[in-house]
DNA sequence: CGCGATTTGTACGTATGTATT
DNA sequence: TAATACATACGTACAAATCGC
């Protein structure tokens, strides 16, 4: 399941991480020059960019014209408070999640259900709530409407592992991009429900709006996450401005 | 102060955004082709694909191989509940912001200080408690530590303003990129003090850590918001594996 | 199902502009 | 001022995914 690296830039950006991550530059805290690297590498001054722009939209470095690229410190103490606590990215991929599915319907989207989540009238939809847990605790609930065109025939079961999964893998339907803002709400009754909220009375809310294969806004979901679990990272690399 | 953009690329970006919002490309849901955007322009095709790759970052298109740019649908309708509320990004330049410094002082990173901080041990900082208020109204609690070194003889006057104004301009050192963490605290008695926060027991917290110039990190501020006046936006492009 | 035609992705090369030292 | 180093831009070639025939 390994995707091996046969593409050139991708094979310098993970050389340039290690050793940026085991300290190999780090008394100058610059990069070599462009060309250096265009040497030792050997290839073309354009795929050195390429792999050193992955690294900057990483965090791990900053290009300055006319003096080099340099180093961004501190990466691992910052890295350190995240790592107990759970990324949003990951959600689909790690193990230790399970999810039960607490409500399961087929409904069409109204007017005021179109202003919520952007999906067009008269949409007929897949509307699930559903709770993560992470070692037996409830997390997260998620609140999904999936586009029924997109999500044929959805079932419980299917929606228990990943509809992402069945989207892609069975439906052959690539998820394109996804469109995420962050707030914080109030914990509504089905959050108490569900969650195992302690002193907490408020929730923090991820709205996701993910698109397919043919640009079709397909889902909209509300990930209402139990604020002692929630961590989201952001390394933004301060862009100029276009 | 309006950066004219005498850059190729960046025109044409701004060229195809203003046709994606007025709808010119829609019943295709595609953009043009590169080739044909090569021939209109009168550019080459890595200039076109630049120009694409930047709109691809802000969540306007997606490009796919072998089939062409799909435009992403709804954009103002997953804008338009954003729009009352505040971002984050528009916190240094919009005007309606005023400042409060309500604690002033310069501290050295002790043990405790520094892995809350990531800043080195020893390190002089300047420590503030800033109040943010739009319209009056108290929306941030913003707690400050900023290396001595780099903010030279901060006073209060300058944390009035803009202390990265100061820095970038006064002190000529540039601030390179950020790192942003955002977490849900509960309120401390200092954020129910300064902050309105009404019937929220609960802050959104936005952890930043600053680089300058050097590569070396120069700020931890935490942001406190007030909930219901929070907003974080992300639109992620779905980042192939690398 | 296979086979081109189309379209984006990767890679190389070269030249010139511009900020930093 | 000159040298260095990144930024932009042009051009070319081939690889790989998609789509229609």
């Amino acid at each position: 399941m390994l995707t091996l690296p046969n593409v050139k830039f991708k094979d310098i950006y993970h050389i340039l991480k290690s050793n940026i991550d085991s300290g190999k530059y780090d008394n100058s805290m610059m990069l070599p020059t462009e060309m250096e690297l265009v040497d030792k590498f050997k290839c073309s001054r354009n795929t050195v960019r390429r792999a050193i722009n992955e690294l900057s939209k990483d965090g791990y470095v900053k290009s300055v014209k006319g003096k080099g690229v340099i180093i961004l410190e501190s990466r691992e103490s910052i890295e350190l408070p995240i790592g107990n606590l759970l990324g949003l990215q990951e959600l689909h991929t790690k193990k230790k999640f399970t999810t039960s599915v607490v409500h399961f319907s087929k409904i069409t989207i109204d007017e005021s259900l179109s202003r919520i989540t952007a999906l067009k009238l008269d949409t007929e939809v897949y509307h699930l709530h559903r709770i993560r847990f992470y070692d037996n605790e409830p997390i997260i609930l998620d609140v999904n409407y999936f586009s029924a065109d997109v999500a044929k025939d959805l079932t419980i079961e299917i929606a228990q592992n990943s509809v992402y999964e069945y989207i892609e893998k069975d439906l052959n339907t690539k998820i394109l991009a996804s469109k995420k803002i962050i707030v914080v709400e109030h914990a509504t009754e089905l959050d108490k429900r569900f969650l195992d909220l302690g002193t907490y009375d408020c929730v923090a809310v991820v709205k996701t709006y993910a698109y397919t294969d043919s640009g079709k806004l397909f889902e909209y979901t509300e990930s209402r996450h139990r604020p002692d679990k929630f961590v989201f990272v952001e390394s933004s690399s301060l862009r100029k401005n276009i």
